[in-house]
DNA sequence: CATAATGTGTTACTAGCGGTAACCCGAGTC
DNA sequence: GACTCGGGTTACCGCTAGTAACACATTATG
């Protein structure tokens, strides 16, 4: 039989793949997104065609990676959804969760933000691209499953939980990126500031004496 | 004097530098954000060093694109924000007027939204990245400002209107991304929902019956 | 035991990118 | 006529992603 062969290949090919993504994040954490292929093998001690055995091709090896991360992510924002707590708690927590990663390690967090799909190569239409929901999707997506399930919208209220979903999602990105490059205040500030507007103090915040209105 | 025979100069390089952009206009509507220099510089009719004596590198390049299209847009966004309406009315008017800039040229966008910051040059750190505003910083400052502005936030008001704007600014942004790509429901629908969300129905929504809540 | 096959790795290459140095040529000027 | 000078080109550099072809070890098989 070459079943048991077959699976002593699969561990060691396993086990070469996992070396490899941990060698990649390392390059990674340190090189940000221009990361290259030559350097990544370097890392690992190995040869750029090894690499492209493994994952084919850059987008192969960032769909293996951007999924480890955002796997994690997602696990750590459920979590944090998850929480026995009020609503706005738990929008809290969730923000906060977020934004600690990113804070945390925002050389991952770039790669995985702008996956530098750019691709020099001749190739752009491939399968790059298309290799795995950007983290901003899933990220949407995952979100919108859980406003759909836990709250009663009404009439349309898939269509208007994937809205959200992403919508949310896109304000927590972009506030975050904003305040990783600049800074302007607290984790803490800045998680209490977007739960207001989700909670619609947008709507409910009072015109300004003597100007026209918004 | 040497005045007349400078702006003489100048008027030839401006018409020159209008030409050019134009011509990478058209490129960038056909190819997206791959857009090459060297085919902007065919479809312009001249050669490569042309172009990086006009605007330096690729991101200068960028930079000057990006810059017309974004003042254009902000333009129309300022035009929605300020007509004469209720305040969810505007918020809408600036939604739709968005959402429909994005589906009217959805390259345009995609090339302004992704620069392809990889850059597989040598250069990354040099001065490419810090351009221009990238757009979304530029949309959410400026809607920082008007939001300031206007409403009555209390203390602290400048920091949350900035919040609010990048904030608010992401949401639209990745809503438009996402339904871009999927156009699950008409822009209206987007648009209803976005502001519904900013409303505050978020918070004001009952938790679903059986379920532990949200 | 020799030989074929198979996985694992390398070197050396292609094609295309951003960016630049060096040259080239026509138009004015002394 | 020599001379600078702005606008243009060719030919190149160093880098990238990706690949073809070759080399070595191990293992199965005649």
């Amino acid at each position: 039989m070459d079943t048991t062969q077959r699976t002593e290949q699969q561990r060691s090919a396993d086990r070469r793949r996992r070396e490899l993504l941990e060698a990649a994040d390392r390059v990674v954490l340190r090189d940000g997104p221009q990361a290259s292929m030559n350097a990544i093998a370097a890392e690992a001690g190995i040869t750029k065609p090894i690499l492209y055995r493994h994952f084919g091709d850059k987008g192969g090896l960032y769909a293996a990676l951007a999924t480890r991360h955002t796997d994690a992510l997602l696990n750590s924002l459920r979590d944090a959804l998850d929480a026995p707590a009020e609503r706005r708690e738990r929008v809290e927590a969730t923000l906060d969760t977020y934004l600690a990663a990113i804070e945390a390690r925002p050389q991952v967090y770039r790669f995985l933000m702008h996956p530098a799909e750019g691709s020099t190569g001749p190739d752009q239409g491939f399968d790059v691209g298309k290799h795995s929901a950007p983290l901003l999707r899933r990220m949407g997506e995952e979100l919108a499953q859980v406003i759909e399930e836990r709250l009663d919208l009404g009439p349309g209220s898939q269509q208007l939980a994937r809205v959200w979903g992403h919508g949310i999602v896109g304000m927590m990105h972009a506030a975050g990126d904003w305040w990783l490059g600049e800074r302007p205040c607290t984790r803490a500030e800045l998680v209490k500031s977007l739960a207001d507007l989700l909670w619609g103090r947008l709507a409910a915040a009072g015109d300004k004496v003597g100007g026209p209105g918004f």
